[in-house]
DNA sequence: TTATAATGTCGAAACGTTTCGATTAAATTT
DNA sequence: AAATTTAATCGAAACGTTTCGACATTATAA
């Protein structure tokens, strides 16, 4: 049973001094090549690998950065955000981090629970998913904590973000439509003060305009105050009772609530996509298995989580106050729910 | 910009040493209560949080536990074992710990590639989902990390481990499908020697002899080495091409082949339920999204997890070498691919 | 040749806690 | 009253690393 190698033993072995094979370690330089090459054979032949408590204590860097979630996203298993932070896991494996994952309840305007890790300091920084309140944001600024947020912006905060092109995916989406003669496009979203969400509803707006199409209320419902399926079942249902003045084919923000709406339009005796035709977005699983399979617009979910850990790790490194705001592309996927047949799909 | 407080400036304001003030953060005995309540207040006036990096070199406590994947469970965002993390992370949080994912690649025998969080101390404890090398196990005993398998045993190697309760999954979806009037039962599994498959496998023919029904080899596909959809699709092509002999119900082992089968059965014109009855195990989103969605057998993922990270708290606490096996219920789900009706779901 | 700069190495302090053994004071037993 | 036990607190060492400033040596410039 000997005991686990430590910097001290290396630095004996190689008649050198600690400092000097912390040097090393850490790739610092003024440490001669000669040097440098023994103390790094001594190291693998010692099977030397620095104890993470003790860098943690002296450096103040814990090597975790941390992911905070909204609480309804988890527990539903929403699968979208639950991609990206496995995106993040992968990525920061990558970069020698692990990622904590936490919840906080999103009804709690002020930060009221602050996450342990928060408190232990026991992250290097942190990236925050989806809609927030912006007392965190003010939180770790004064903290000094990195801090990044994916697929939400405050923009009057200058926070670095990782966001998703949703103008251009309700471009390609309600294009998509328009091309296969629709003229009735209509337009169903929840949770319309999330940024993403309202982007897509603009994007929609203009794209339509931009058509030279003609956009009528009947034909829209962003009143649902969530995106799960049952609630684009209730969207589909205000739209459709309507009888006199229906849309043809519908553009839906997000995949859980056009295959909730597919369901409403299947049980009152509409065919998919003959009497109306639907792009969701995110393609998620969901949207695969559901008959017809969803035409969608496809978020790199994996990529973008990659995305965040990678300029955080950048912001952790060069301590730097730049902010920088990514833009992920997304594009159409072309299943069944339209009818339309294309050669190459739409990449505009 | 006022620092964070440390254990000193407790000792300082409360007027006591550094030792006492941490007796009573942890909780230790031999402190008076008056002493205590002070300390305590104190603490929460300063509102005073102990610093990880310093109890993680002092104690050796990280506060994290490992949780090892391997690569194919993860990359292929399979959504059982994702659950049963989603399950340790969540149970983790309450009892103040975090989780550290790591995948690794199953295919490498021996223990080639270490997980960081093993190399640098960085881990208390570390649980295993799912089929692994047995170097594993001795390479975590020889380093007295305390360890628990998950979905898996080496009953050999005597380790505590969180199991499903398989056999009597396969009992219930047997004996469903008889109870439809079915005699010719065919069973499907990919990668049989898992030993959740090959219990499932036992199950099945324990309870067909059980009810005296007889197995002919016709039905049964175990050769898959995967348990992907595809494979189901694979699987089912192999039973029913031989047009002579083929079964009225099948019990799958997953629900990803039995989706994957389903496909094959509707493209070759047979119709579920009426001339394939099918049951499958796991309960995943995908079968509850099939058409016809498909009757199943439920697995508590995320209990799964949350027991498992309860019992190595314990370990991790308790230092005990106790083992312990906990079995974890299962219950069949009625949907509509047996086309069987019940009052009441089968629970035995 | 001397002064200055650059290079390579080192000693010691610092990081924030836990924990062991010692010490003192109070309670109990003899 | 003395001896022993128990309770409460403390001081100091330990955990494993990083990093700052000092120092010695060698190279460069004046």
């Amino acid at each position: 049973m000997n005991k686990k190698p430590n910097i001290k033993d290396v630095a004996k072995k190689a008649g050198l001094s600690l400092s000097t094979v912390s040097l090393v370690i850490n790739n610092k330089s003024r440490v001669s090549k000669e040097t440098r090459d023994k103390v790094k054979k001594i190291i693998s032949e010692l099977n030397y690998h620095p104890q993470r408590s003790g860098r943690f204590l002296a450096s103040k860097l814990s090597g975790n950065i941390g992911f905070i979630l909204t609480e309804d996203h988890f527990s539903k298993s929403e699968p979208f955000y639950t991609r990206i932070f496995l995106g993040t896991e992968f990525e920061a494996r990558k970069s020698n981090y692990y990622v904590l994952l936490t919840t906080v309840n999103f009804n709690v305007k002020d930060t009221k629970e602050i996450p342990r890790f928060l408190l232990e300091s026991n992250i290097d920084g942190v990236i925050i998913a989806g809609k927030i309140g912006s007392s965190w944001i003010d939180y770790l600024r004064e903290r000094n904590i990195p801090l990044l947020l994916v697929d939400f912006d405050k923009p009057d905060k200058g926070v670095s973000t990782v966001l998703i092109d949703n103008f251009e995916g309700a471009k390609l989406a309600v294009s998509h439509l328009a091309k296969g003669g629709h003229k009735k496009i209509g337009f169903i979203g929840g949770d319309i003060e999330h940024p993403s969400i309202s982007d897509r509803y603009s994007g929609y707006r203009y794209t339509m305009n931009n058509l030279n199409l003609s956009i009528s209320d009947s034909y829209i419902c962003i009143t649902e105050p969530e995106t799960q399926s049952v609630n684009g079942y209730n969207a589909a249902k205000k739209i459709f009772q309507n009888k006199s003045n229906i849309p043809s084919a519908l553009f839906i923000a997000n995949d859980a609530m056009a295959v909730g709406c597919m369901r409403y339009l299947k049980e009152n005796g509409k065919k998919i996509p003959a009497d109306v035709a639907i792009v969701g977005f995110d393609n998620v699983e969901m949207g695969f298995l559901s008959e017809p399979r969803l035409t969608t617009i496809n978020v790199h979910r994996e990529e973008i989580g990659s995305i965040a850990v990678k300029r955080m790790v950048e912001m952790i490194k060069e301590k730097t106050e730049l902010r920088t705001k990514t833009i992920t592309n997304v594009e159409l996927v072309v299943r069944e729910s339209c009818g339309i047949k294309i050669n190459n799909p739409v990449k505009d």
